[in-house]
DNA sequence: GCTTTCGGACCATCAATTTG
DNA sequence: AAATTGATGGTCCGAAAGCC
């Protein structure tokens, strides 16, 4: 081991080991080489490792910090593999009709040497780069192909196939393994164009430059910032470590990087402004948020199609796919989403995600990452489905992909042969992990399986046990045992967890609820209605610390994802049912409080915005008209002055009459809702819930005029 | 003349391999 | 187990090009 003492031979006096490791410490303590920072590695130029270091500071430049890329395993040649590899050569040179000394003289029962005009031998044809991107000419389209062209594809394709069948068939790969990659390399090379499918376009018909689309270098490195602190830490779909070294590489030369790669800057970059508010938005980049999000989403479009994404394996490009999907979301409508959704699932399956025995043949850290890839997409699939309302979900008992481990991106690495050990329960992926566990746990579920695979015994098919309803008391006890007490309150990443997971686990105890009851006689009976609304209140209380919490401001835009509409809808139905009770009060505050974090996000002329006050201020009247009744004193609520307020403001068409129209079944298409206020279909046919029928007419005749908009019946 | 870019010399690190 | 090897990651000098 060379020794990192003072009297180095041949260095340079800069280089000197001072450099990297302060005087003084003992080389068994030594910390870890101080690295340049991100821009000066990029410009080759000396950095003083100061925060900013001296070149930063003196352009003005934001300096950021570089991180230690993993050293990646050495790996060395086998020597058959070695052997392998000339013999191709030798093979080609002998096809070329170019003089050689072997290394191996050749016997007529040589393999590789087929002779020239048999089936085997490969056909050289001049100019054979049709298929290459960029080089394609109209003429050469698929449709427009001439009758040589299509017997040089065709004599391609069996070419391709027998040098498939005479590769694999060496290795340990069974026959169907083989037909499988045999057709699938065929397809490819017969139709090269098929992306426009999705994206309108051809992959090799880019309306723009893509590399005139990216940002410049250094805003390329504030955008990956931004979002290694708002959105890596809740998707954790990127292998940080990996990651940048291929980035900082990337941005130096922009003309060099795969589509794959460059599919997942335009991803990163999309959820990067996503994440940020306009006001800062404008503050880092000058621009405004609908100026920059629409011309990354541009990009990652092309470059998605230029790695002709629905065909890949690559998991670059599928990441790509779902922080390109993630991002469009506010701006797009569930049904659409949740469509186009499905083709990444499909994608996702096609690489074996789903499935732990294919992962299994993957390396470590690729069958990690592709588990968190797999997790992500299921719950944002989930997501979109409830506000699609749409009665069929991927979250089924049917794949077997397990909830991520909960290690540091650092415990793994690309070089790594064994799985890590699961680390403590605070590590980098513990909101991914807590929110995967739920659905994992969900997906088993009686009250799920009821709603979205009734035709589904996971106990036969899967070994498991079926949860009952007190199942998840036993699941909350072990999430606040086994992750939630180990957060730190005070740590952003921690307290999104903690009030997410109870969040969520509030409201499946709702859906459980409404699921366990519903058609029985305990339906509406006093005690089952109040547990149902300690349920949405606990889904609101969680909400509102979600909302109003300095610590989740980088997060919000996950926040939004999951306005809990379902428990609005249950207290307003039971503050009209009981508009005295000893829990109404209760309810108005908590009401009141989440109405004031929503209030910062809504604009009053939604329809949205209408339909939800609309429903409050029903309420209200109902409460108020029985305090009016017994002659006790009422304070008005400050959301409800606050709706009167904004209503007063607007113009009575544009309010009042879309509000009515809303109240009795509105054409609410969920493209005009805007997407922060998604409206929450958790899970249910609601038609099965019977909602209404206890309410109705309880103390207002006029509630039978009271309907729940389309998508909730 | 100042700044930026980048080829490449040189050093550090560490897994794989060899040696004793 | 220690020593060695060699692949890979990293720094930054200094020549050349670019810019004002």
């Amino acid at each position: 081991m060379s020794s990192s003492s003072a009297s180095l031979p041949g260095g340079r006096p800069a280089l000197a080991p001072a450099t990297y490791f302060p005087p003084g410490e003992e080389i068994m303590l030594r910390p870890r080489r101080q690295l340049a920072c991100v821009r000066c590695q990029q410009r080759k130029v000396k950095c003083d490792h100061k925060d900013p270091c001296a070149t930063c500071a003196k352009a003005g430049v934001p300096c950021v910090a570089s991180n230690q890329v993993q050293r990646r395993r050495k790996r060395r040649l086998p020597e058959r593999e070695l052997l392998d590899r000339i013999r191709n050569y030798e093979d080609l040179l002998t096809q070329h009709n170019i003089k050689f000394e072997p290394l191996h003289p050749r016997g007529p029962e040589s393999s590789v040497s087929a002779p020239k005009g048999s089936p085997d031998s490969h056909v050289e044809e001049p100019c054979e780069s049709d298929d290459e991107p960029g080089t394609t000419t109209a003429s050469s389209h698929a449709g427009t192909s001439s009758p040589r062209r299509r017997v040089r594809a065709a004599k391609q394709m069996l070419h391709t196939m027998n040098q498939e069948f005479r590769d694999r068939t060496d290795g340990d790969s069974s026959d169907d393994e083989v037909r499988g990659v045999v057709f699938k390399r065929a397809w490819d090379q017969e139709i090269a164009d098929d992306a426009h499918l999705l994206f309108g376009f051809g992959w090799h018909q880019t309306i723009v430059d893509i590399h005139t689309l990216h940002p410049q270098p250094f805003q390329i490195f504030q955008l990956w910032q931004v979002y290694l602190d708002n959105v890596d830490p809740l998707l954790k779909i990127t292998h940080t470590h990996s990651l940048q070294k291929r980035l900082i590489a990337a941005a130096t030369n922009l003309m060099t990087i795969t589509p794959e790669l460059e599919a997942l800057m335009f991803g990163i970059y999309c959820m990067a402004i996503s994440s940020l508010t306009e006001n800062e938005c404008r503050a880092m980049f000058a621009s405004s948020k609908v100026d920059l999000l629409p011309r990354f989403q541009l990009g990652c479009q092309q470059a998605l199609l230029n790695s002709r994404f629905m065909r890949s394996t690559n998991r670059d490009c599928l990441t790509a796919l779902c922080l390109y999907l993630i991002s469009v979301r506010p701006t797009t409508a569930p049904q659409s989403l949740s469509s186009i959704l499905g083709t990444a699932i499909r994608i996702a399956q096609r690489m074996g995600l789903h499935s732990e025995a294919t992962l299994a043949k993957a390396s470590p850290l690729e069958a990690e990452m592709g588990r968190r890839l797999w997790w992500s997409l299921i719950l944002f699939d989930t997501r979109i489905g409830e506000m699609a309302d749409l009665h069929a979900t991927a979250l089924l008992p049917t794949w077997d992909c397990r909830v991520p481990l909960t290690i540091n991106d650092s415990d793994i690495r690309e070089e790594m042969k064994e799985s890590p050990q699961v680390q403590g329960k605070l590590t980098d992926v513990i909101f991914a992990v807590c929110r995967s566990e739920l659905a994992d746990f969900v997906r088993y579920t009686k009250f799920h399986l009821g709603f979205f695979g009734p035709g589904l015994r996971p106990s036969a098919t899967t070994g498991q046990e079926v949860p009952q309803g007190s199942e998840i008391d036993t699941f909350h006890k072990m999430m606040e045992e086994k992750y939630l007490k180990f957060c730190d309150p005070e740590n952003a990443i921690h307290f999104m967890t903690i009030w997410t997971t109870r969040g969520n686990i509030a409201k499946y105890r709702l859906v459980e609820h409404h699921f366990r009851y519903s058609g029985s006689s305990l339906h509406h009976a006093e005690t089952q209605r109040d547990a149902a609304l300690s349920y949405a209140l606990r889904m609101l209380e969680c909400n509102t610390k979600l909302m109003t919490s300095p610590l989740t401001k980088g997060f919000i835009w996950m926040v939004h994802c999951y306005f809990p509409f379902i428990a609005y809808i249950q207290i307003i139905q039971h503050l009209k049912w009981r508009p005295k009770s000893a829990q109404a009060t209760d309810a108005w505050k908590i009401m009141n409080d989440n109405y004031h974090a929503l209030i910062e996000v809504l604009s009053v002329t939604d329809s949205f915005f209408g339909l939800l006050t609309n429903m409050i201020l029903q309420a209200w009247e109902v409460r108020e008209s029985a305090y009016k009744q017994s002659g006790y004193p009422l304070e008005t609520p400050l959301l409800v002055s606050s709706i009167r307020q904004s209503r007063e403001l607007l113009i009575p068409e544009e309010c009042g009459n879309s509000i009515k129209q809303s109240g009795s079944a509105p054409e609410i298409g969920y493209s005009d809702v805007p997407a922060y206020y998604d409206i929450d279909m958790d899970h249910l046919d609601w038609s099965a819930m019977d909602w209404d029928l206890g309410y109705k007419g309880a103390n207002d005749p006029k509630h039978d005029e009271q309907q729940l908009p389309n998508a909730l019946q």
